[in-house]
DNA sequence: ACTGGGCCTTGATCTAAGTCAATTTTTTTG
DNA sequence: CAAAAAAATTGACTTAGATCAAGGCCCAGT
């Protein structure tokens, strides 16, 4: 659906040549480690909207996503959805020690994951401490992140939650460098208005409503319903209810 | 406040009569380990209402939770606050590889940490895998935990965010067995509404007049405000949103 | 170039939970 | 044990966001 790099030929992507060496769980290996990983690894295609995983399904296997963007949610039982994360390029899919999933994790562009099994990565685990230590780091970022996320889904106001959502989006995709803060900024929306709603507790009308109260505020352009343009990215920061730089910490 | 079990003299206790040696973060160390760690340790109290460490502060120590309950949580400029954890007995306090504290960390009873320099702790941390094991581990689970919470912060009612609530506490406290899940069980809240409002994104006022439907509806007793009697636990699982055995899995 | 199906927007109305304001109950302490 | 402080309840009223219900836009495929 969106600018998915030209298709990985599976097998043939070498470890030094993926573009998500340096932050996946196997950034901190050494060549011998590498070694072992990649003989192990295999990619697998999804295309946008379809699963990856089902929550109560058996994990059979855990990974990185390379490319695209994947999202992990959960459903009560009468259809109301919670996302409770977004994996980007380098996020972990899947909790080794765990037989079942408890989440869904689903495509929402194409995604490429490079994966593998779930009791022999366990095992690397153990041997492997650097693969350890980054998965460790990765889990406490990860929790920070989701605590950040509690607030937002806690106490913010829906226009906050927006706001707070354009600015992630927006560092996430490297558009903002801390020293250019003021400046002109735009980027892509993955995610549908539905999707968005999803993430941020709210209903799919009320996100449109607000992302147009932006507009008419001024605080931000639309080009084509997806594609934001942010004039005075500190103003939009200032929307969000977060204190100042807000979780540029350390 | 609270039945904070006879107060433990600090540098006395050894890591062997240790409350919390089969959860904590020490839980897979061997006779050597615990020998290092016996030597870095070192207790310390803190009433109830008295906070340990401020957001923004630095982390000069992390450490365990031995007894009492803190909370960990996040305050907007405006006031607004949003508890993000509730740390009991074997919960771990502070954030390795980090020098600055993220989030609020308060004692609600009468707390006592296993502290720890930060600096020398991370030392070990890559000294001893075992350390580093349980680390992770605790991790996960706690990401997977304030990721059930975002479900609720985002998409439950009132009255199964009280209702989850109640069946946290309930099952932390170790009161319901998966078998006896019928049964009469009653426990203690050591927290009050206003705390409980924190935890759940609603006012205490809305708390209060939840906790007295669900009386009213006969789900609950309540004797002196803080202890909780629930005469059919299945019946108020019912009530969470959550279905069937809502996270007892794996 | 037309049409069907995702998306997205917009309006009217409803309601769960918030706000404001007492009052009562419980706990603390001098 | 009385008085003060803290915690909890209860009521009246307001409101942000949900719900219900049309329409409009856009591009993908015939």
């Amino acid at each position: 659906m969106n600018i998915t790099s030209p298709v990985l030929t599976p097998a043939s992507v070498s470890c030094n040549e993926c573009p998500i060496k340096h932050r996946a769980v196997c950034a901190y290996c050494e060549k011998s480690e590498m070694a072992k990983l990649e003989g192990m690894k295999s990619y697998k295609t999804y295309p946008a909207g379809s699963p990856i995983i089902f929550a109560g399904d058996q994990m059979k296997f855990v990974g990185s996503v390379v490319t695209g963007v994947a999202r992990l949610s959960q459903t009560m039982e009468d259809g109301r959805r919670q996302m409770v994360g977004l994996l980007l390029p380098s996020d972990f899919v899947g909790r080794p020690g765990r037989t079942y999933a408890t989440f869904d994790v689903e495509a929402t562009t194409d995604v490429t994951l490079c994966r593998f099994d779930r009791k022999p990565f366990e095992k690397l685990l153990i041997d492997i401490p650097h693969l350890r230590e980054r998965m460790l780091e990765m889990a406490l970022d990860e929790l920070d992140a989701a605590r950040e996320w509690m607030l937002l889904l806690g106490r913010k106001t829906a226009r906050e939650k927006i706001a707070s959502l354009l600015t992630i989006i927006a560092r996430r995709q490297n558009v903002v460098q801390t020293s250019e803060k003021y400046a002109v900024v735009h980027f892509d929306i993955n995610l549908t208005r539905e999707a968005m709603s999803e993430y941020l507790g709210l209903t799919l009308e009320t996100v449109s409503r607000q992302i147009n109260a932006l507009k008419k505020d001024n605080l931000i352009e639309l080009e084509k319903k997806r594609h934001v343009v942010v004039k005075d990215f500190a103003r939009l920061l200032a929307e969000t209810g977060d204190d100042e730089d807000g979780g540029f910490l350390d």
